[in-house]
DNA sequence: TGTTAGCACTCTTGTAAAATTAGTGCTAAA
DNA sequence: TTTAGCACTAATTTTACAAGAGTGCTAACA
């Protein structure tokens, strides 16, 4: 990479220029960093400087006879070398565990307290997704009669959790065939993944099976991508924190204002955007600057998540904000809140 | 009332200057009026009119030389006297009519397509709120195991919404005793109330139960009220249409963005809100307007709402607005959002 | 008595010029 | 290699002024 590239007084330099811009949110010029930081460099030097890691591609001119900003090449190298890791006050930590670690709350109200309590320690949009189905392995399919001609699905996933779905049969089912039915089923899809059966569902379900099962068979075939989705997620994805982001400078202007309406709106965006997040990096926290992430309405803020984890699937605990953001005090708080959230979610369930 | 008080003369220019304020969102003048509609009056006159409904407090002066801003007892006088009933065109039923009417959709998605639909039509904010649970009657309850120790309680409704709710008993328990309680429960709950079930459920569960159901009874005792809760609803509502609402020209100032920005963070409060207007009329459509709902951080906006049915039990939609919003549009497509929805859920459940 | 015309006065809005400020780039000197 | 000095730029703020819209009031009119 370019950190070869880079001297020692070069780095000190853009770390001050990014430090500075996290800070005011406006260009930082030379004299500014040759004052505030005792560095033994006239503003002149200073300026040397920062032309180069502008020709570098680290900073950028907004016009002339304005501050540096850095760009996002700039912030990724930063985040990479530069910035020093944070570590949060024994008071911050203690109100993240006192938060989080209580008893007896539902499993939904932790996520949600966790993604209000993030939001209002970084005083940015907080993000909290509900652990995907599509990784969790089927434990077991119960079948309920509800009455008429409706019957409830129980699945029970390994790591405890359980999602149900009525289902509408058009004729009424007979106690004796839904036994049958629930046993072929726990025999040939328990163990495996939720995404596997979504795809192979048809096939495993071909063969030896009894003739007056099929009408009802047809019905699960017709809704076995609803039955085995993962949409329960985007609704138990909890985004909170928009009242602290608006107060930001880069607000100014109205029509940013656009784009986070539509993400708190629909969730799926963020939720998206945080699943493509876990391709990069599945086990440490993952940092996504700017133009980084493939949604362009986004190129002006920055993502920092990390998965935290629920029996055997993982959901994802993160941030989203402008580019200029604290990074090493966000990823603190994100990394370790994350894991308060994980050994929480092992200690109650 | 005060309608008494007002000449036919007044009563058209009150018309007028809401009219005209709505269109854009600026302080009125006397001339503007007396020009744009074909009224044989001069300024003059006009001025000494709007005078006295300032004097009577229908309009209001921002400052001495602006033009003239409705009040709120101007809008109300206006929604309840003054405004024609709108229709709407056919293309736009129709649009409602293909949206909704659809088959074959989830009733959630339906909801959700709903307030999507209405906020489109209306450019607001639109509610659709789940029926509340709380006046539905429980038709029966199912107990089912889950394996280890947890049960899942399956409340069925009257109008064939089901609720489920994963309970933690901290022992195994056999499967004859869940029988049991669940034929206990049945007999004594079923037919009744949500509400109701809240509050007596100790005095209903006394007496004449067997010794050994005692713990997993207790075990009800302590989460009744979050099985028979209404939470749900809370999950269920769907907000849409926030990007249109910060197109409003009184969006200008920006501090306006926080009360919509917390709007659509917590439900609550737009559901809190419009539980309240249900208070005041049931059955028709209900509006309230600037500082009439008592949540102060919604003086500045008006809410139009009507009860869609769902079985037994009621939901509402409705829309959020500045109080300059064309009133008697929205109204009518509030209304028939309602009915058609209404309908659609007849006809599929 | 209700209506209108005229006029002085008040605010807001728009625009353009001027002053201010923060910052750069370059050259020459240390 | 570093620094000081200087000319130059672009944005921001200030100021001033003119135009527009609207009111309130008084006096005249039908």
């Amino acid at each position: 990479m370019f950190s070869q590239e880079l001297t020692e007084r070069e780095k000190t330099i853009l770390r001050y220029v990014i430090h500075q811009f996290i800070l005011t949110a406006s260009p930082v010029g030379s004299r500014n960093i040759s004052k505030k930081y005792e560095i033994g460099l006239s503003p002149a030097t200073v300026r040397n400087i920062m032309a180069d890691l502008e020709d570098l591609g680290f900073l950028n001119h907004p016009h002339t006879s304005a501050g540096r900003v850095p760009t996002d090449k700039g912030y990724r190298f930063y985040v990479d070398s530069l910035m020093e890791p944070h570590l949060l006050s024994p008071q911050e930590m203690s109100l993240i565990d006192r938060s989080i670690l209580q008893e007896m709350i539902e499993r939904e109200e932790v996520l949600k307290l966790t993604s209000m309590l993030l939001s209002n320690i970084t005083n940015l949009l907080a993000c909290v997704t509900y652990p995907k189905f599509d990784d969790a392995l089927l434990q077991k399919i119960q079948l309920v009669e509800l009455g008429g001609s409706k019957i409830l699905i129980v699945l029970t996933v390994k790591s405890g959790v359980v999602k149900t779905i009525t289902l509408e049969i058009h004729q009424p089912a007979e106690t004796k065939q839904l036994k049958a039915i629930e046993r072929t089923l726990n025999e040939r899809l328990s163990g495996l993944k939720f995404s596997e059966i979504r795809e192979s569902f048809k096939d495993r379900l071909q063969g030896t099976i009894d003739e007056n099962m099929k009408p009802i068979i047809r019905v699960f075939l017709n809704s076995v991508d609803k039955i085995f989705s993962d949409i329960e997620g985007t609704e138990k994805t909890f985004i909170t924190g928009a009242r602290n982001i608006v107060r930001q400078p880069e607000f100014e202007d109205l029509s940013h204002f656009q784009s986070i309406i539509e993400l708190i709106e629909d969730k799926d965006v963020i939720i998206h955007m945080m699943d493509q997040s876990a391709e990069l990096t599945t086990e440490d926290v993952s940092i996504l600057i700017g133009g980084e992430h493939k949604d362009e309405k986004l190129n002006e803020y920055s993502l920092v998540t990390k998965t935290y984890k629920l029996g055997g699937t993982a959901g994802k605990v993160g941030i989203v904000g402008p580019k200029r953001m604290e990074y090493s005090r966000v990823v603190a708080s994100v990394v370790y809140i994350a894991e308060v959230l994980s050994k929480q979610l092992k200690n109650t369930y």
